[in-house]
DNA sequence: GTGTTAATTTCGGCT
DNA sequence: AGCCGAAGTTAACAC
């Protein structure tokens, strides 16, 4: 990894065309090539970037670019497309390279499967008599988050969204359209559960007989955490 | 900006949690306070990070840390939220701090909604006598991209995307739906226009009585810049 | 500010 | 390899 504090600007052509005004950025070389242009503030994406695989080239200023200052031009050529960044270096202030080694990498624990376990092990949130049939219940288009029977028996396939919107709708109409064919199954009803449903997510669903339910994260972990005191 | 590498470790606890085995790795610290750590590898994602606003604090690590080699440990605490970063340092192999300053920012150039901005202000490149009558006119399912009547003054819905695909095709199909049982808007018809339209949805969109209509972005720009030269 | 969509999205899982 | 959906998404923009 190469660290290079330098004034520059930056051009992106590619997908789209990108400009960066001369100014004093990180420019951080990793071992595979990529390249990050990184300003003091903002979020962690950079200003601009090359994905790997790519490969960094300099090349000599032109005069007119020597009239304005530039010392060196970095330019970074992505190797299965035409996306190129090119870097004007007009002074460098830093420059160090760090041997890091492979990173054993980041272990997570999810959020949505959490939920997902969470109201399969709670499913009477949905209403009482509730069973559970199964989780990522398999379709021909793909897993229900969620598949189980009310009180009556009915089939209720339900879809888990951190967040539900418009595609959350859209995703479960699909789902059950699907499933509806299936004599075994018939009739689905659909739920669509989360966090956080969006109103026009929820007009959508109303309109198509799908209901809304509104998830209590914290609330079901208490449910959990009492449940668990039991045993 | 302060730059270190070290052999680190590091914990998040937030909205989920996440850890990353000890390894050696470049810790970011941006004027604003937010952290980035990133391996010599992968996209242009840090493997963690915390974003402002937030702070950072040094803590003294316990008996049975410092007996597992931390030298130090990082607490990036978000100022907003339970969101904490925790990096426990064991061996720091680089540490500057550098004096960058205000970025400029970025100036793009084709997004879409750039073009979505310029077939507004150039309506009649759908047809002569076309009106704009507004952009991202909202339904109860979301805004449309632009919402236009054409020269018999019928109402045109248009979705616009970079790339025409049946995903497309399907959006403008649901707003059309529900836009015609608007009675101060119906009837309306679809345009969907893009800078590349897939043959499928080509040929969906048709199926649906969908105009579909391939934008030129450097002709809609050149009739700009002639506009913009009139001023 | 609130809300919605695009993104040079990236990332992971599965077919 | 491609498709689909989630993300600690982030960023831009209309109302």
């Amino acid at each position: 990894m190469r660290l290079v504090i330098a004034r520059c600007s930056v051009d992106y052509e590619g997908r789209l065309q990108a400009h960066l005004p001369l100014a004093t950025r990180l420019l951080l070389v990793k071992a595979d090539g990529s390249v990050l242009v990184h300003s003091d503030g903002g979020s962690y994406k950079p200003l601009n970037w090359m994905s790997p695989p790519c490969a960094m080239s300099e090349v000599v200023p032109q005069e007119h670019e020597i009239a304005e200052g530039v010392e060196s031009i970095w330019v970074v050529q992505h190797a299965k497309s035409d996306d190129r960044l090119r870097v004007r270096l007009h002074e460098v202030l830093h420059d160090s390279a760090h041997e890091l080694g492979v990173d054993p990498g980041l272990v997570k624990d999810g959020a949505e499967t959490h939920l997902q376990r969470l109201l399969a092990e709670h499913i009477t949130t949905l209403g009482d008599g509730y069973t559970l049939v199964g989780r990522e219940h398999m379709t021909a288009i793909g897993p229900v988050d969620i598949l189980c029977r009310d009180a009556s028996g009915a089939s209720v396939a339900v879809e888990i969204k951190r967040r539900g919107d418009i595609d959350g709708v859209e995703q479960l109409t699909r789902y059950l359209e699907l499933m509806n064919r299936d004599p075994h199954l018939a009739p689905v009803v659909g739920v669509l559960a989360a966090q956080e449903i969006k109103p026009q997510a929820r007009t959508l669903a109303t309109d198509r007989g799908i209901r809304c339910v509104t998830l209590d994260y914290d609330a079901l972990k208490g449910i959990d955490d009492v449940g668990s005191r039991l045993f």
